[in-house]
DNA sequence: TCTTTTTACTAAAACGTTACAGTCTAAATC
DNA sequence: GATTTAGACTGTAACGTTTTAGTAAAAAGA
């Protein structure tokens, strides 16, 4: 859908205003800005007539444009905002920055679009912001590269390191890692890993070698390549050990790969998930076969998400500071606007949070 | 803490580029909107030299003030930003306007501010966007009117009607009417109500009639309204009944409150929450006590977010379109943009669901 | 060959502000 | 009484685009 600006009616300007009093345009303006750069009576006057005139104070634009300075920053994410608001990992993380945004009195601007849509590099490239928190994004889409284009200050966030930007996150591969290593260390050999989409192309199934490796979102081939490190020390062949991946990163999604995951010869004792939204999908898939957790299957999530704690049984994962990393990377961004130099990037801790849903072989 | 805005290293402009290469501003800025209007091989110089000097394209704040149009709807908040991301039922509403953003290509601006801070009319005021979607506002609050002030297409979310602009919401009077009844029918004659806030200063306790009757807040307001007439028709003194209000809407909020009202004599058997967030820190509070729910309590919400059906025992409540009510808002808003006049309010569906929570008296 | 159309480009005027450097008057200082 | 200072206001020039109306040359049509 296009959208047509609406020839609504004039709208008075400052101009009017100020020919209106018959004073210059730059009291008027003063009357808004500086007060102390004319008299409270004049100031009282400035503001009655803007009343009358149906004035509605300096226009955003118009004053973006002189200012140089927006008052906002963008928040560019991986998919559409619509996933973003239903992943509580994203929710939260995006909590942070508003935490952020607001001790700073920024707004902040959730640029739209997928990365397969056309418009979208039109909607980065064209937002009126002062800085860019990019969020876990395919790292060689269009929608970064319209982003880092806009040469404005910039915090990158779970992307690899990029022009020496500024860049906030954790250690993906070890967290992975030490998951893995938690379910060899209770005597798994048979795995299944339940991933996110590792291209842009939305397929769900198998995945083979070749496209594990590549994994367009960087944090899908850190914990993949963790897990793999992991199953390889533990004389576990990482290429036999099948991984599914998922369109979507919703429950349902991380049902039907379990699903596939247990139909297979020989069924895995243990399910490695990209994300909690998926291992909560997973364990659900089990219980639907009528087989137990832990018993039958262990499952481990990746993210702590408030769910995670919840479910029956609790689920074992990796526990990250999403909010905190929302707050740091929009930190990092107030700092930049302010002139602020040199931002160190930072690896935030991560651990692993073991629960009920993984058990002995 | 304030921005200021960098002072960094200067930016090409259009016109640089197109004295670079010989041509004309108009040419250039052609080259970027209207590709028919040049040559292709042109076109192609263009953007080299553009790349060669570091020009980002078309600066989106002049675009902005020369096109009138600012790409982005804003959303005003009743409350800090940061406690939107932590409740479900925003987050779902959110999440419906975005669907419509992004499907009319715009992006989402959230203001910042909480009724307590002195910056925020001017960061309602200050805001880059087309329209504003006005959610659960304090109705009089300076929020509100700094928004208004700037006379753009808004649309209203449980908010009262005012100056016949649209509006979406849905029926909280009866509502919660419905579940007051429900317990009643139930043969309840002992409530306790655990409130949101009902003005802008920040309490938490008992509040009076005064107080219940004038809640700042429209939905407080009406759904109170509704649980007074249900137990006055049901023979039992609302005022008497106590209500304690919450200072924010936090399930362990809802726990403090749900202790004070058992420390009650006489002991309410039924507790009515203006939330599930509130309600669910109840069910925690009796369960802390020793008590059973419904056995000795019954507990109903209102929002029906999903964790209201995975409590233990799962929460009676009403249950409301949340991610719809924001699609319907954003769709609204962006009909307005388009020229579309007369926008008719809508009253959106909701009903009682009742669960475990809720048992005879 | 002469008109008409098309193609490729340009000049100049907005869009609505704010920053900067003044000007002018009245009060304060010496 | 001359000089400085402060206060209140103004004029002009950006800010970086897009739009409108236009020109000149080339292509097409008669």
């Amino acid at each position: 859908m296009e959208v047509n600006r609406k020839v609504s009616g004039h709208r008075a300007t400052l101009k009017e205003v100020a020919a209106e009093l018959g004073v210059s345009a730059s009291t008027v303006s003063n009357a808004y800005n500086r007060p102390d750069q004319l008299s409270k009576e004049l100031r009282v006057r400035v503001f009655e007539t803007a009343r009358r005139l149906e004035y509605g104070g300096p226009d955003p634009m118009a004053r973006s444009l002189r200012r140089r300075w927006a008052g906002a920053i963008g928040v560019v994410y991986a998919d559409r905002l619509s996933y973003a608001f239903a992943d509580p990992a994203a929710v939260m993380f995006m909590q942070g920055v508003s935490v952020a945004t607001e001790e700073a009195g920024l707004g902040m601007l959730l640029v739209p679009g997928s990365p397969r849509q056309a418009r979208v590099p039109e909607a980065a490239g064209g937002a009126v912001v002062d800085g860019f928190i990019v969020y876990c994004l395919a790292e060689d889409g269009p929608l970064v590269d319209a982003a880092l284009e806009r040469r404005l200050p910039t915090v990158l966030v779970d992307q690899p390191p990029k022009e020496s930007l500024p860049a906030v996150g954790i250690d993906d591969e070890g967290a992975a890692r030490a998951v893995a290593e938690h379910l060899i260390g209770l005597g798994h050999t048979n795995f299944g890993v339940v991933s996110f989409g590792l291209d842009t192309d939305t397929r769900s199934g198998l995945a083979d070698l070749e496209r594990r490796r590549y994994a367009t979102y960087w944090p899908s081939r850190r914990r993949l390549r963790g897990y793999a490190d992991a199953l390889e020390d533990g004389g576990i062949s990482w290429e036999e050990t099948p991984v599914y991946e998922c369109a979507e990163n919703y429950p349902d999604e991380g049902r039907r790969a379990a699903e596939a995951l247990l139909s297979l010869e020989p069924r895995p004792t243990a399910i490695l998930a990209l994300s909690d939204q998926l291992a909560l999908g997973a364990l659900k898939a089990i219980e639907q076969r009528g087989l137990s957790v832990p018993k039958d299957v262990s499952v481990a999530g990746f993210d702590d998400i408030p769910e995670a704690s919840r479910s029956t049984p609790r689920l074992t994962t990796i526990r990250q500071p999403h909010v905190e990393k929302g707050l740091k990377a929009g930190r990092m961004l107030v700092a930049q606007l302010n002139g602020e130099e040199a931002q160190e990037s930072e690896i935030l801790p991560s651990r692993l949070v073991v629960r009920g849903s993984t058990g002995p072989a």
